[in-house]
DNA sequence: TGCCGTGTGACAGAAACTGTCAGCATCTGC
DNA sequence: GCAGATGCTGACAGTTTCTGTCACACGGCA
């Protein structure tokens, strides 16, 4: 019985295990060729012929090779908002955004190289810049609908669209100070550091 | 001589002129059948049919038909970093943002039916959203430039990458709110009240 | 074992681009 | 005012991304 308990959550059958090992392998050869080559100097024909599957099959995992960014950067934005939700309200907003980037961002960015190869990537291609800064767009609006919990309740509000873009902004702009810097040094420092910058106003008055 | 003194510079040649024309004609007619039927629905050859040019000319004025959104977007950015550069440094930011705006946007904002339909494109079509987000990342970088003219002089510091960041922010969440309210209220004021928020922390210390 | 649903490959086709080249209009120097 | 230089245009061929469709096979279930 220990052996079903110490397994990470007991096999989903076969095919669907068979499903998510087909995806993992088509983003991950996606990405070894993307940095190798280039996103544009590498087609659609390229990646299957690397995990030997047709054309046809990739599309039924990524609506479309812009979206390969997606699942490349999959960090754990869901935890983070899932950690978010459940600091204390009445905790500062500031105090909760660092626990949950703790729980959540902390880990994932520990592996250096694979996050300045990622930063890499969108610096060299501005189409994949473009798709993923439509992820942050909408990451901005779920974790406006976090932070409205908190405050007044309402996602659309000026404020909390205006908090919750400014901490995306905060994290955004930390990984690109970092990535232009050639200290390997710890990227959740440069986060913690531009977020602290939120707490006194960006604009005179 | 009056006349020549009245010309709007004088011509810049035949030919000059003609592309310039070519250029608006395809922009305007994109424009309008997007409006009517949507992004996708709308070919390239749809839009070279409708001003008889061919497809490959086409190509030689926008790299993609992405850009087109940045070309029916176009409401003076460029103008407002100029207006902008040219307020004197002693002033409040808040205060020189306000005069570029008004010396800018203002103008072109006042014609509320052109802006939501644009907006209304950018909420109908992820691409284009993309595309639009991927060109005011652009002009945080110069944003934060003519900033940096005004502070301490580094373009790239994280200070003045945030202070862009959020300028370019409020303009968008005000474009945002505005868009999804019902009144044909004043575009400027939302982006006011915007732009006054920053003059707060956005995270309590 | 045998049926059912879902994932897969193969094919055809639309649409967005890109390189190339010859023809024509505009511009420039005389 | 003219001849050559320059630059825009259309036509064609070709690549790549993406989509609809259908028959087939494999794993899940009784």
């Amino acid at each position: 019985m220990d052996t079903v308990l110490l397994a990470s959550v007991p096999p989903p059958g076969l095919a669907a295990r068979k499903k998510e090992r087909t995806r993992q392998q088509l983003a991950q050869a996606a990405a070894q060729l993307f940095y190798e080559r280039g996103y544009d100097a590498t087609t659609i024909d390229d990646i299957v012929t690397a995990v030997d599957v047709s054309p046809r099959t990739f599309f039924r995992y990524f609506p479309t090779k812009e979206d390969l960014v997606v699942a490349l950067g999959q960090t754990g934005m869901g935890s983070f908002l899932d950690a978010l939700a459940e600091r204390p309200a009445g905790e500062a907003l500031l105090t909760s955004v660092e626990r949950a980037i703790q729980n959540s961002f902390e880990l994932p960015w520990q592996d250096t190289t694979r996050v300045r190869s990622f930063l890499s990537l969108l610096h060299d291609t501005p189409v994949l810049r473009a798709r993923w800064l439509e992820e942050s767009n909408h990451n901005r609006g779920l974790l406006a609908a976090v932070i409205a919990a908190r405050t007044d309740g309402d996602p659309s509000g000026t404020r909390n669209l205006l908090i919750a873009g400014a901490i995306v902004l905060a994290i955004d702009t930390a990984l690109q100070v970092w990535f232009n810097q050639d200290d390997e040094d710890n990227v959740a420092a440069f986060v913690y550091r531009a977020l602290a910058e939120l707490t006194t106003p960006l604009l005179s008055p």
